[in-house]
DNA sequence: ATGCCTGCGGTTCGCAGA
């Protein structure tokens, strides 16, 4: 059961790179954010063709999140619950996983989130970013009673740690590494949240983003912003991780890269 | 010190991103 997180920046530019990279990887579960389109806009045929059930919570210009799933998937949620928002940044659902061969059929529930900037601070939008990760740390609260296997996976706009971005004193001034943002993911993952990326490696020098300015991604001026938090039943059935950075050295590439792990 | 680059909307520049 292979989950990916790929923040496409813009589904619609990145249409030939998505489908290349589906056909590659072969994921099971994808969770997509900044699709930059709205529902009707989204390339659902195409992703369809190659057997995906596709849902999507899509928004003119900014942010849309999708859900492209192999098994069957049933939405719970458009929108983060009990969270007024006008921005598309959540989307939730339950996932049918097949029997196999020596284990029964049974659910997992994935989430694909796109969390706020929060540039400049201070100011509102730092503010927007603060309100949206305390709801959402509310409702996994929640989600962790139904004690299930559950994945909320996306683009944080955190970076954890000093060792997850190649230079973090340029980041200092930034939304991104904020004491108050590294906390307030902390806080989400000592709700009983597995990093599935720092479960199975202490490298430094694992990054999911490279700006587009600057000769980022030729200087490998990276950071680790796109996460995969793993309740306890999904930790369990950890098997592996994995960073697609080749695609970041691909024509008109995202400024991100698929983001996966594997589980039993 | 600032912008560098990219996508979008809607017109050729401003906003947002991170």
């Amino acid at each position: 059961m292979l989950i990916a997180t790929f923040n496409v920046n813009s589904v619609r530019q990145r249409l030939e790179h998505l489908l290349r990279w589906l056909k590659l990887r072969e994921p099971d579960l994808v969770c997509l954010q900044e699709l930059k389109c709205l529902d009707e806009a989204f390339p659902r045929a195409e992703i369809e063709e190659l057997g995906y059930q596709v849902e999507t919570h899509g928004q003119k210009t900014f942010n849309g999140v999708a859900l492209i799933s192999k098994h069957p998937i049933e939405i719970e949620h458009r929108g983060l619950p009990g969270f007024e928002d006008e921005q598309a940044r959540y989307i939730e659902g339950v996932v049918s996983i097949p029997a196999g061969s020596n284990q029964p059929g049974s659910a997992l529930r994935i989430a694909s989130i796109y969390f706020p900037n929060g540039n400049p601070i201070p100011g509102p939008k730092f503010d927007y970013k603060r309100a949206f990760m305390a709801a959402l740390t509310d409702h996994a609260r929640r989600l962790l009673t139904f004690e299930e296997p559950l994945v909320l996976a996306g683009d944080y706009n955190v970076i954890p740690e000093p060792r997850d971005a190649r230079y973090p004193e340029n980041w200092s001034g930034d939304a991104l590494f904020q004491p108050e943002s590294r906390s307030d993911f902390r806080k989400l993952c000592a709700l009983g949240f597995t990093d599935a990326v720092r479960a199975t490696s202490d490298d430094p020098g694992l990054y999911s983003f490279w700006d587009y300015q600057a000769g980022a991604w030729q200087r490998n001026n990276g950071i680790r912003i796109d996460h995969l938090l793993l309740s306890p039943l999904a930790a369990d059935r950890l098997m592996e991780t994995g960073i697609d950075k080749a695609m970041r050295a691909e024509d008109k590439p995202s400024d991100h890269v698929p983001v996966w792990c594997r589980l039993r």
